[in-house]
DNA sequence: ACAAAAGTGTTGAGAGTACACCCATGC
DNA sequence: GCATGGGTGTACTCTCAACACTTTTGT
């Protein structure tokens, strides 16, 4: 018995360059969803939205949508995270492909899921954040991740798996610095790593490590904030990073 | 101005059950394509087939196809790999999903690649294996990794992102051992890992390590080959795997 | 002076790395 | 007896983890 490929990797049909691919190919409907994460009010939080039409009608879910004909599916992501926050300059990351036959009631959709990050600070910067309109009453809601409502489809399992790489990533890249603005104090580095990893962090450990790493330039502004003493507000560098990546070194705290 | 979903996550008609998805919404041609790994001749290799059809007709590529109407993506990525290999039980993990606008000639094919992995043992015994028939004339061909022909579309990247992915995971996970038989001696442990990370590791160090992680069980049985002292078989065990991970212990050599 | 957060070093334990020789077997 | 891979232990270094007090400011 000869070996034959019974499914090859080519279309049914003749190849004419960006023809239609032709007919008993089967098309499917393709979505993005998107885990944009956000700390505030000392929390982790993802932005959940209110769907407007069933199934799920009135659920809390991920925002997401549909791939268009003409936009590649990290182009539809981008849009849809654009179309909530206003925010043109995001980390976007993609995460996984849910491609079960079940997920969705009215028939397959297979989704492709992102996660983002963002600081706050430039949320309520941007115009019109979907949170500064009236909470409850308002299609988005800030939530957070260790309490988050029921959500439609499979939703909680995509939140899940954003979170874990989260908190794995944070270990070995600069996601972790996304969430912040320029411009930060180490005890505010610290409680962004602490509230990702939902654990407590040695300051003095911590704050050695990550002045060892090389990847933050001390400023010689200051934060005055309160009846304190000031702290030192530090910005980050990605110039080591590259360096620290390529060596494959592994940064846990 | 109100805060509005203007591409919501909902389709634009009704929402009966198991209803067809309505007219506006894009449909999309699905693809897997797999990179299936193993360990022969002291190499890492990858199967490639030959291409039967334009576009890129003759040339290597990955073994995938397009997904059907009524199968996971999960499904049509199993599916692919027995077709080329006939073995049932098979390590698959989902790498990532490509979703370029150009990455296709023909037109816009979004691609869910995959990687697997497989003793060559399996192979060998499984009925009819692409590599037993004669080579450069049948469709599939065993390519070692650091030696790749050209491939079709973006599938060298697709190799390239399959190949970092193992190379982690084989420092904090088991799928090393998926490329092994059942039972193994060290020596043939430590070859693997020396092959799939490409770099020469201490032989007392290794050892030391993995004896000392607990997930290996000696037999006592020994393989006698050639004129040689006999090397005691070993057998690896998942239990104690499942407890590293929880404790987010990495292991690297 | 005091409240509140900023800032700062040392020590012990464990893991990684480097390194060289004897052992058991078949021929 | 010899060629071949199998099998073993130690010393050094480095990183992680635990741990408490002084400093600076505003009130």
């Amino acid at each position: 018995m000869p070996h034959t490929l019974s499914s090859p990797t080519d279309l049914a049909g003749a190849a004419d360059a960006p023809a239609l691919l032709s007919a008993p190919l089967a098309r499917h409907a393709v979505a993005v969803d998107v885990v944009l994460f956000t700390i505030h009010e000392g929390a982790l939080k993802a932005l959940l939205v209110k769907r407007q039409q069933p199934p799920f009608l009135g659920a809390w879910c991920l925002p997401g949508g549909f791939v268009r004909p003409e936009e590649s599916v990290d182009a539809a992501a981008l849009r849809e995270l654009q179309e909530e926050t206003h925010i043109t300059r995001i980390y976007l990351e993609q995460l996984y492909t849910f491609g079960n036959l079940d997920r969705d009631p009215r028939g397959r959709v297979i989704s492709v899921s992102y996660y983002a990050v963002v600081d706050w600070a430039q949320l309520r910067d941007a115009i019109r954040p979907p949170s500064t309109q009236d909470g409850q009453a308002a299609p988005g809601r800030w939530c957070a991740v260790t309490r988050l409502p029921e959500l439609a489809f499979d939703h909680r399992q995509i939140v899940s798996l954003a979170l874990e790489r989260l908190r794995n990533k944070v270990n070995y890249t600069s996601v972790g610095f996304q969430l912040l603005p320029k411009k930060f104090t180490l005890s505010e580095l610290q409680q962004a790593y602490e509230v990702i990893l939902g654990t407590a962090l040695d300051k003095r450990n911590f704050r050695k490590k990550m002045l060892q790493l090389g990847i933050l330039r001390s400023t010689h502004e200051h934060r005055l904030e309160g009846r304190r003493r000031p702290a030192r507000l530090y910005s980050f560098t990605q110039a080591r990073v590259i360096k620290l990546q390529e060596k494959g070194i592994i940064v846990p705290f």
